[in-house]
DNA sequence: GACGACATGTAATGGGTTACATGATTCC
DNA sequence: GGAATCATGTAACCCATTACATGTCGTC
């Protein structure tokens, strides 16, 4: 059985939401998946394809008279099967990050007290922002009528409040540590 | 100037530590930092040699009969100025990790339900688990002596804690809305 | 003598970002 | 007319993992 990466199965299933194309995927997960996964074209144009020459999706182009050249792909019967089981695999990535805040902190010394203070000041200034874009993006979906995508995208929005509350109060407490 | 990547300064700032040889530094990082960071042989020895190059750090090999090969290096005074100077720079990148239970949590539906429960709990088991070896970490590092390292090892060793209990608690509260 | 930990290193491969190239549409 | 957004795509590069190759030392 051929393998693919989670990003390849992430484009798949991003078509079974309202997406269609591969600039729609792009926004999706930059609006609203950004807190959890991230993409560039130079994987979504190239996972495409490759979806395409598999026959897990079909590709429709444009026909008629516009201009925009839009793409639009959608999932074909095997396409539906391999997502559904892939979603059932068990998952054995659970690695965390690499944070370059706590790389920093734990290889600075008591000389460069400042300046580690200040770096972690502006961790928590943009968790504290990201924290504040989760509300917006709450309130935006609590608006939406309920959908799967809503169900989960509250979820999925729960996961990134807590981290950014919990990295929040970690940086308060690392902060009057260090003073 | 030159670039490094962050894995090579972490290479190079690995060395003030007690650690002297590439295998000293791979197990260091997986023992004391893989909450934050993670490293590969196959970045670490060819980060040593181009360190060696630039003029870094310096290279002791063996001498007298000792039959193991074991390599130590010390950082240069050019070595110890660019680390701090990196460990001053501002950080650019607080990105969020990808995450696989993520992923398939937004994309599943109702109907798998009860596999997405499975892998929930895994995560959480995982986590739990993480959260048992924290303690003991941090048991250990109480132990030890004050020094520089210890008190940076237990700040950064809390933010793995608050990171693992955050993930806890929203897997309890998530697996609680989709039953 | 076999196994696990210690120890160094490279090559192939895979995964991902960045920069670039191109062009239409919308709105000020 | 210019800027922002919509939209597709590729090539060069960078970064990282995995598998492999090799050998010592201690201990059961």
């Amino acid at each position: 059985m051929k393998r693919y990466s989670a990003t390849t199965y992430a484009v798949l299933g991003l078509l079974t939401t309202h997406c269609r194309t591969g600039y729609d995927i792009k926004r999706m997960i930059d609006t609203s998946l950004s807190h959890f996964w991230k993409i560039s074209y130079g994987q979504i144009y190239p996972s495409l394809k490759l979806l395409v020459e598999d026959g897990l999706i079909e590709r429709h182009d444009q026909t008629g008279s516009t201009k925009v050249e839009r793409v639009e792909y959608t999932l074909t019967n095997e396409g539906q099967k391999l997502l559904k089981q892939w979603l059932q695999e068990p998952v054995e990535k659970f690695s965390n990050e690499k944070n370059e805040v706590l790389l920093r902190l734990f290889l600075s010394d008591e000389e460069q007290t400042t300046t580690t203070i200040q770096q972690i000041e502006k961790y928590r200034a943009v968790q504290y922002e990201k924290l504040e874009t989760y509300e917006l993006i709450e309130h935006s979906l609590r608006t939406e009528p309920v959908t799967i995508h809503r169900k989960r995208g509250l979820l999925t929005l729960d996961f990134g409040k807590k981290m950014s509350r919990a990295i929040v109060e970690w940086c308060d407490e690392t902060i009057a540590q260090l003073r």
